[in-house]
DNA sequence: CGACGTTTTGAATTGGTTCAAACTAAGTGG
DNA sequence: CCACTTAGTTTGAACCAATTCAAAACGTCG
């Protein structure tokens, strides 16, 4: 949040006083089942995780990637019932922002409110720019983007840096979140690694010509908000 | 808004109070263009438009559309540079509500700054169903969730009623919506036309077969939050 | 009536899927 | 430290949903 306006020091200590005790999910497992209610919004502490939906046909869509520093369901503080899940991708450390807390926090902290109104709105636009790729793209075109924003966003996040970032997930998950099989996504990678775009090993993915991928996936990071501007 | 949380009357003061003078824009023509910094936020007082972005290769895709009672853009209020842009679909009546009014609000009506991220939270909800059906369903499943949709909005913003709803865009657009191409859009139009769950002549859609629409489209009305529920 | 935007139809092509199997890596327990 | 198991990746071949390109039909408005 500190990458897009200046928090002040009592602003830091009303926004930590908000979060409960920690609790730690192990890769897979859910953090939100869809349809919940929960009286409290789930902040990451560390870890990756995604928002998902399931449909009839035994399909599932993962919407968004969530990283260190994300509110998963900061939303359903006004949406009430969760119109998706949240799950784990790799072991995650949560902590709970109790709706009670953060509804006074509205009345008390107009600011640190719409610093949280912005986070929502942000994964807004995450959530537009991925139905461009989808929408517009080829399969190619689409990783490209999503291999560009997942590093913007864990640089952002302090995890990355030199275009390599960790990213613990498997290709069927990577297919999940692009609306491609698990098969397609393994020849699409194969043919980014041969032309020397990507590397992919242990979880650690390196992004050898970023200047390509930009290219390639017509990557802008605008959407992303990670300049700082006063709200 | 009214259908999502009771509204005091001092609220609907403070919020018609807001609107500065209305502008009609006509059908085909930008309301926003992507890129922008606007120094206010517009609503949609009657017609039908629709968020778009561009792609490089010289395609559009349509991330959302917008009925009357619908803010456009109140997102650029935390965001500032619009991530996209807005067309007018049919001829628009809009009215704008400067951004330093709106931040006034957030400093003095909590209830109402909750009720107005709402709306934002709603957008990123329509944004993530439709990730869904783009990832995972077919054509014929997508066109079936996209009307099913349009048609609770629009009957919860006064429009429709009787499973009958106007709907003035044409095929290319609706291609631009399900990220497929105008001629499939009519092929699978003609096949829900020929097995009597869709009606479409002169902007009036009719949806014959309601239960079976939703069941092709996988459609279910939570996301849209159009439940009254206090937040 | 003519013209332009939109819808409809046809035929060939393609990007991505499906299904099945082989291969690799990383535990786990004896 | 090796045999076994399991999860994940890679490869092949047949298939299909949607695209592409092209042209014809329709509607409506000046």
């Amino acid at each position: 949040m500190s990458r897009r306006d200046v928090i002040s020091a009592a602003e830091r200590d009303a926004l930590m006083g908000l979060l409960g005790p920690i609790r730690t999910v192990p890769a897979g497992r859910p953090i939100v089942e869809p349809g919940d209610r929960p009286s409290f919004s789930t902040f990451v502490v560390s870890g990756f995780c995604a928002r998902f939906s399931l449909t009839p046909n035994g399909g599932r869509q993962l919407t968004e990637i969530n990283v260190a520093g994300d509110f998963v369901d900061l939303h359903s503080l006004l949406m009430r019932q969760m119109d998706h899940g949240v799950v784990a991708l790799a072991d995650c450390v949560i902590a709970p922002a109790a709706h009670d807390a953060l509804r006074r926090l509205t009345e008390t902290h107009p600011h640190l409110t719409r610093l949280l109104w912005l986070e929502t709105v942000v994964d807004g636009a995450i959530h537009r720019q991925w139905l461009v790729t989808m929408g517009q793209q080829n399969a190619a075109s689409r990783l490209a983007h999503l291999l560009c924003e997942l590093y913007c966003r864990t640089e952002a996040a302090g995890l990355a840096s030199d275009h390599r970032f960790p990213l613990p997930m498997t290709q069927a998950d990577l297919g999940d979140v692009l609306g491609l099989t698990q098969v397609h996504i393994n020849r699409v990678l194969m043919e980014l690694r041969r032309q020397g775009l990507v590397e992919w090993k242990a979880g650690q993915v390196t992004l050898n010509d970023w200047d390509a991928l930009v290219k390639l996936g017509a990557f802008d990071p605008t959407y992303l908000r990670l300049q700082s501007d006063p709200v």
